[in-house]
DNA sequence: AGGGCTTCCCGA
DNA sequence: CGGGAAGCCCTC
């Protein structure tokens, strides 16, 4: 018998099968996605088996496999295949694609390491009389009294007894240890909101169950505060009575908690949590406990949709059209598409939950190929909040650059009534510019060229692209002078100015800054929620889904950051997070403020977010992507080529557009090569070429052709996206 | 990826 | 001629 492996390394030279003969002696064991271990060109390395077969070609002289790394199987068969149709999708190597899919204690590298703890237990090696007699004629000691208690209770946890007669005792050969895996118990048990639902939730429930056994996605769209988390909650307790297994996706790690917290009232079941924030031996538990049936529910961000769930009954992408499911390095994968898939194997249903849906879920909805379930109201029946926006060109007259008067009114307000106050800044750091007075330098980073921001806290300059970091000086670096100028703000400086100017307020911030530690993000929201704060101060990753009872305002200070990015989507991230923002406030009886300060009141996308219009907003940006050509209408790949050399990258990108020109459908539109949007970055000097198509059989194939090309050049090396998020 | 082999370049 | 660096090739 015969083993075809794919090995370890993430090369595309090695993006291909080899064939291993299987030993006698593992012929029964070795299945397919098993780790094993083989000689390769004189090493040892690791692979995956793809296929067992009978039959070898006889080209090559083969080699037999080694070992078996892994007893249990690493990939079941849904998952062999899932890592297949990923590699079509992201055009990357198959082993690239299994490594995404496995938390890093089982990657294919190395030894499995092995993370899990164990219990020694202390048990009798000789028959009761032996035992008897060896009391009898000893004095009695420690090791009469273990020896004495060993013959009640069969084993003890080495843990309970005296260590030093322990280990005598197993020199005279009377007693032995087994080791044995220790079981966790588990504190995260799942617990179902027994809430009711209302019309509107229970007939978007019911739309689904209709649809349970099958292949089937659907969007439910419902305004912030309309209670979708509830509808997941009831879906998911309907699948586990047909004792089948539930995915939850939600957007970022500070909203796990959260909504495993919601799931309230002892339902027997565990819930197994995946995210960035647990530490790989945290993982790997909760990957095991998955893998062996002893959870029906995970929730998890990005890679959880990859859990090793069997008979999955439902699929949920909360918050879907957020940026952070589709990841942006290799694999470029996208959580919906990786569900779709694996819905499609489950035949379970999906949905996608949104207040603000992407433009191409709710045209895919329009169309008929998604489920559109609306919730119009708020859960709780109130109005959405009322947003008021400001125009900061006026405000600057008044000399308010930072807080307006409205604004600074709002938080007296609401401080005096004490409510709550979220402000969002999307900017993380002190100041953002750092500029001499007296000569005109700016701070830019030697790798990236961008400016370097200024962090108060640890008293660095830092590049946000590459994380490079130097020691803020006293002088300019050019004219030696005490002139330098901090301008721009951040979440720290305003952190700083708030607590400066509203001294009664107990203020907090969260950025990555202060989330870098684990669990920082629940204790963050833990406290907020507590009320030991009253001002919450963050950047985006405040604005999603987070619920906070007692927040009755909630200020954007910078609506215009986003809207100012040259990209096709930025109208829409900016309309999803300032609705999204808009929604974090007056979530309980006391109604809500949202205050929105922009130097572009007119604005379109400001207007449509003052009166909760997601379908004016949708109605505008579709026209304007048809216009463009752009997604939903539109699909879109670009292909970055990147070399240390400019000259080079400049010629090779060109090179790459005529190689497109010639085997691209002609259809199909070439944009570029332009410089990508951070040129420099880390010293790689990129170009951009972004491709525009509606059916093109041949894009796929030409991508791959041309990463082929490029895959043996050391100088110069490709990016390709396939529906990137960002151009 | 990474080791072995070939080729190329140049000179205490 | 010799040695080191760079390029090329192969791995079941």
């Amino acid at each position: 018998m015969y083993a075809y492996c794919i090995i370890e390394y993430p090369v595309k030279s090695l993006d291909k099968a080899f064939t291993y003969k299987i030993p006698y002696h593992l012929q029964n064991r070795l299945k397919v996605g098993m780790k094993v271990v083989v000689p390769f060109n004189n090493r040892q390395v690791h692979g995956i088996v793809l296929n067992i077969t009978n039959e070898a070609s006889k080209e090559y002289e083969l080699k037999e496999i080694i070992k078996i790394e892994d007893e249990f199987l690493v990939l079941n068969e849904e998952l062999m295949l899932l890592g297949k149709e990923m590699q079509n999708l992201t055009l990357c190597n198959l082993i690239t694609a299994y490594q995404t899919m496995l938390p890093s204690a089982l990657k294919v590298k190395e030894q499995t390491k092995d993370y899990n703890e164990y219990d020694y237990f202390v048990s009798l090696n000789e028959s009761a009389e032996i035992i008897n007699e060896f009391i009898k004629t000893h004095r009695k000691s420690n090791k009469t009294t273990i020896l004495e208690k060993l013959l009640k209770e069969k084993e003890i946890n080495k843990k309970e007894l005296n260590s030093t007669s322990v280990r005598e005792l197993i020199k005279l050969n009377l007693v032995k240890i087994d080791k044995r895996i220790k079981k966790h118990t588990n504190k995260k048990q799942i617990i179902i909101d027994n809430k009711m639902l209302n019309a509107d939730q229970q007939k978007a429930f019911e739309s689904v169950c209709t649809s349970f056994n099958t292949a089937k996605t659907f969007l439910l769209y419902g305004v912030t505060g309309s209670g979708k988390t509830l509808v997941y909650v009831h879906l998911i307790k309907e699948v586990i009575k047909m004792n089948k297994t539930a995915l939850l996706l939600v957007p970022e790690i500070s909203l796990t908690e959260q909504i495993v917290n919601i799931f309230y009232d002892n339902f027997g079941n565990d819930v197994a949590i995946l995210h960035s924030g647990l530490s790989n031996k945290e993982k790997y538990e909760e990957y095991l406990k998955i893998l062996n049936g002893e959870t029906k529910i995970v929730i998890g961000t990005r890679s959880a949709v990859f859990a090793p769930l069997k008979n999955l009954g439902i699929i949920i992408i909360d918050e879907e059209h957020s940026d952070t499911y589709k990841q942006d390095n290799n694999p470029r994968y996208h959580a919906r598409d990786i569900a779709i898939k694996r819905s499609e194997y489950h035949h379970c249903p999906i949905v996608l939950g949104s207040a603000t849906p992407s433009l191409e879920s709710m045209a895919r909805a329009q169309k008929g190929v998604y489920e559109l379930i609306t919730l119009k109201k708020r859960a709780n029946k109130l109005p959405l909040p009322e947003v008021l926006i400001v125009d900061m060109k006026e405000e600057l007259q008044k000399r308010n650059f930072v807080i307006s008067e409205l604004l600074d009114t709002k938080i007296k307000e609401c401080l005096n009534k004490k409510e709550q106050v979220i402000l969002l800044l999307n900017r993380r750091g002190f100041s953002t510019i750092i500029t001499c007075s007296n000569c005109g330098f700016t701070y830019k980073c030697p790798h990236c060229e961008i400016s370097l921001t200024y962090h108060k806290t640890s008293n660095t300059l830092r590049c946000h692209y590459c994380g490079y970091t130097k020691i803020k000086d006293d002088i300019c670096p050019e004219c030696h002078e005490h002139s330098l100028n901090y301008m721009g703000m951040g979440t720290e400086k305003l952190e700083e100015m708030i607590k400066e100017r509203y001294p009664e307020s107990k203020v907090i911030r969260m950025d990555a800054d202060t989330t870098t530690k684990k669990g920082a993000h629940d204790k963050i929201i833990q406290a907020f929620r507590k009320e030991e704060y009253n001002i919450l101060i963050g950047t985006q990753m405040i604005s999603k889904g987070l619920d906070f009872p007692k927040c009755t305002l909630v200020g954007v200070l910078n609506a215009d950051s986003s809207l100012n990015i040259p990209d096709f989507r930025s109208s829409e991230r900016t309309f999803s997070l300032l609705d999204q923002a808009a929604g974090r406030a007056g979530r309980s009886e006391i109604p809500g403020n949202v205050i929105i300060q922009t130097f572009n009141p007119d604005n379109a996308i400001i207007k449509a977010v003052k009166k909760h219009d997601y379908d004016l907003f949708y109605q505008n940006e579709m026209k304007v992507r048809k216009i463009l050509k752009y997604p939903p209408y539109y699909y879109l790949a670009t292909i970055k080529i990147g070399s240390i050399d400019y000259k080079e990258a400049s010629k090779e990108a060109t090179k790459v557009k005529e190689y497109l020109q010639k085997n691209l459908d002609p259809t199909s539109i070439i944009l570029g090569p332009t410089t990508a949007s951070n040129f420099k970055r880390n010293n790689i000097y990129r170009f951009s070429i972004t491709i525009k198509y509606r059916f093109d059989h041949s894009l796929m194939n030409v991508l791959k052709d041309l990463d082929g090309i490029y895959a043996t050049n050391k100088r110069v090396f490709l990016e390709i996206d396939i529906n990137p998020l960002r151009i």
